[in-house]
DNA sequence: GATAATTAATTCGACTTCTAAATATAGTTT
DNA sequence: AAACTATATTTAGAAGTCGAATTAATTATC
């Protein structure tokens, strides 16, 4: 018995939890969460760049390359060379990808998304900030490698 | 903006930050976490099968025996027939498994641990509880299909 | 005792994720 | 202008993860 045994089993829930939902939504939606991620942020970014979007979602650019790939292949968005640098590639959504992206299911199960709004405020803000606490004491270390950027500095409009 | 945007960042980077450690301990001992995490279930099971250390760790049988084909390729483990009922295998660290596991390191990140244990008593379980709390708001409708069952059930012995 | 239903483990196919290496383009230096 | 250096993206290779299908063995039912 460690003394951390309690917390490892609750983030392998969590992270067990939400790989199962992902892959509920494939079958039902045929995509996945990595790949509503990418076109939330698609949307979201202005002029989104794979490196851009993979800042944003905090996944490595060879992830979003082979997410972008998956979802060039079912007909959901396109790359296209926009700016002068020809070395970017901007991903824009398609026709259908607009429609598939206006009907998408929310990234947490709705389950878990009923529970957490029937909470107080404080309540909320408890959860939010010891998950964020254990976050920022997990991931100190990476932060050299690739800092986390703020919204702002890639471009996300909020709204 | 979502009103869980926040709660989303934060899940991921933990889950990337445990991902990056995995990939980092696999370069340094060629051990993964999930394959520590058999390792340590096989030590603490009575008569470790692969169906009770999926339950144990909480993961799926297919994703266990894909584990247990690695330890084995790399010579940590073995598979023997031991009880009477043809269908089980029996799941038991070689000479050299044994060794790897003396010497293995934590299943967390040694700085978070360092931060972890220096706060206060009611903070860790005030973290602990709160993730515990998402874990099971989280996991709640699978709880149906895979039962999530108590140490003792599985034969844990506790120490 | 033969057939059906259940259980344990594995195999298969698909997806995610990473790092390191490869490509291609842009910018800098001399 | 040629030769470095830096940046953007993709490719290659390796693990992890699951559900569904398969195989083998056990238990239950008639």
């Amino acid at each position: 018995m460690k003394d951390y045994d309690e917390l490892l089993i609750s983030l392998r829930r969590i992270t067990r939890a939400i790989d199962l939902y992902s892959k509920r939504l494939q079958k039902e939606t045929n995509l996945t969460i990595s790949q509503l991620l990418v076109m939330d942020a698609i949307v979201k970014i202005d002029k989104p760049t794979p490196s851009a979007i993979a800042k944003s979602i905090l996944l490595s650019q060879a992830t979003v390359t082979n997410l972008i790939d998956r979802l060039v292949k079912n007909g959901l968005v396109e790359r296209k060379r926009l700016g002068t640098d020809k070395r970017t590639i901007n991903i824009v959504l398609t026709q259908q990808g607009e429609q598939k992206y206006q009907d998408a299911p929310e990234l947490l199960q709705s389950e878990f998304l009923r529970k957490y709004r029937e909470l107080e405020n404080w309540e909320q803000h408890l959860l939010v900030s010891a998950i964020s606490r254990v976050a920022t004491m997990m991931d100190a270390e990476e932060i050299d490698a690739s800092p986390i950027l703020t919204l702002g500095e890639i471009g996300i409009r909020d709204q």
